[in-house]
DNA sequence: ATCAAGATTACCT
DNA sequence: GGTAATCTTGATA
């Protein structure tokens, strides 16, 4: 069991993709420091550049977006507002442009380097700990992803995602997503009902 | 060359 | 609840 998640996963629809990677788990090992940092996904947002016009791919390819019209399994990586990345984990086949952005996860293994990279310190109170993953952003600094990561494959051994368990239907809440301005009535954000490491309920 | 927007967060009252 | 922070990207207002 936590097999690798293989292609044939992120080559399915957006959607599909989407709702089946909660409770996923997400890993990051760097070869150089030896450290491996892992979380549960617990929300997502499904974006899909051929209907959806808050998809960055909505309007073709780009030098930033390139990577999303890529075939399912690698990580599309962008920067915000300034200060912030996102992580996203590309979907479909190749010249779709669709992509699950990741959006709040459960600390599993690293909770000393997560702590570090997102508040400076290595010790956090429990409230601290649901603050650590729950946001696209936060997620980012946590684990120390930047755009130095855009591209990955993630059917290597850097950053990949091990299966588990399907969440039941019940546990799963589907609601429109948050902080976009075009095609907000579209339901495609997910995420894992009562946990405390959702961005937003 | 210039400009406005942005899949957010943290800190303020 | 309100907003400053901060800078890359993509379009050209």
């Amino acid at each position: 069991m936590n097999d690798k998640l293989t292609k044939d996963f992120y080559t399915q629809n957006v959607l599909v993709v989407a709702e089946n990677l909660l409770g996923k788990i997400f890993v990051y090992e760097n070869k150089n420091s030896g450290i491996k940092l892992s979380a549960k996904i617990v929300e997502v947002e499904a974006y899909d550049g051929k209907s959806d016009e808050a998809a960055h791919t909505y309007n073709g390819k780009t030098e930033r977006n390139k990577i999303m019209f890529e075939t399912g399994g690698y990580l599309y990586v962008y920067f915000t507002y300034g200060i912030h990345f996102c992580a996203n984990i590309v979907t479909g086949t190749e010249g779709e442009g669709t992509a699950v952005l990741l959006r709040g996860m459960e600390v599993l293994e690293g909770i000393e380097i997560f702590s570090k990279n997102r508040f400076g310190k290595k010790n956090i109170s429990e409230g601290e700990k649901k603050n650590l993953l729950n946001g696209p952003a936060k997620i980012c600094k946590a684990f120390g992803i930047t755009k130095n990561q855009n591209g990955t494959n993630l059917l290597m051994n850097e950053i990949y995602l091990l299966d588990a368990p399907k969440v039941p239907k019940n546990k799963i809440v589907q609601t429109t997503r948050i902080g976009i301005k075009k095609s907000v009535e579209l339901p495609w954000r997910f995420y894992i009902k009562d946990n405390p490491n959702v961005s937003r309920i």
